[in-house]
DNA sequence: CGCATAAAGTTGAGGTGGCCAAGTATCGAC
DNA sequence: GTCGATACTTGGCCACCTCAACTTTATGCG
């Protein structure tokens, strides 16, 4: 077994062992996984299309109407029109901001599998992620070159 | 930002890229994620009570039921009758045990994020996710000494 | 033994999230 | 102005998830 094989599974089973964590503390306050990502994803500030956030959820446009529905049903956000009459700019409310802020610290808090690393390893840690999400943008952009090379 | 803070923002967006990815692959097989999960956590020659996989997925065992059905109702798996006639051992069929290999490779493959990092890093990341699986398994164990203490 | 209690699984109700196909409103370009 | 594209919504269908209630079987205790 290859290091890269090794470390994906183990990579793997940190993750699920975190969201499972991540999802009780959510279930508490009343979210679910997608609701809470989707909270993440929309900045104070800096509104955008229902279209925009379709594409960083990678589902479908339909599928992001439900999700506005429920959190605009719990005063999270708001539906704003933009300067093209189709387009709902979607707004965090005052309340939407104040969940989102407490959403962004469950979230960002590190799971004990990382806090209880030496200070070595978590600085180590933190710079092969770095260079690996750097490949994962690299092999992002080969993959939008693709789709717009043969479109 | 501490490492560990920015560390665990990495491993998320890797995991999230990853999850998409599969995801997609396992469409293809006809499988959801949750389906996969189960069929890998499914030995073959070691079927278990559906209770075990509740337990497994983190989830309700009315749940299972349904999971359970779905891939019955694809001959992926049966449920067998244990001494205890309470319990239904779940079991791979031969066509399970075939598809859950598939499953196997296409989950286990590292995404580009790692086989694109050095051979060095690649083996310095496996080093210090065993430390952090280490450090679950620990906190797990803490978890499950605190709820028999308490309850 | 006989009965109470507990455990394994199922069922049904209710809700979220995911897709696709079809529909509406608006925009932009010809 | 008309036509095609774009943004969002709707409705249908399914997977998944929880909870509460139920059936069947096992087990502990008087």
């Amino acid at each position: 077994m290859t290091a890269a094989d090794e470390a994906q599974g183990l990579f793997f089973e940190i993750g699920m062992a975190h969201r499972v964590k991540v999802g009780a503390a959510l279930a508490d306050l009343g979210l679910t996984f997608t609701q809470a990502h989707a909270l993440r994803l929309l900045e104070p500030d800096h509104p955008f299309p229902m279209s925009k956030l379709a594409e960083l959820l990678f589902c479908d446009a339909s599928n992001v109407t439900g999700i506005a529905d429920r959190l605009e049903a719990r005063g999270l956000v708001r539906r704003a029109e933009g300067t093209d009459r189709r387009v709902k700019m979607l707004t965090l409310t005052k309340a939407g901001v104040d969940l989102r802020a407490r959403v962004m610290r469950l979230m960002n808090e590190p799971p004990a599998a990382i806090t209880l690393l030496s200070a070595k390893d978590q600085r180590a840690l933190r710079d092969i992620l770095r260079r690996a999400v750097a490949n994962l943008d690299a092999d992002r952009a080969r993959h939008r070159a693709w789709q717009t090379g043969t479109s």
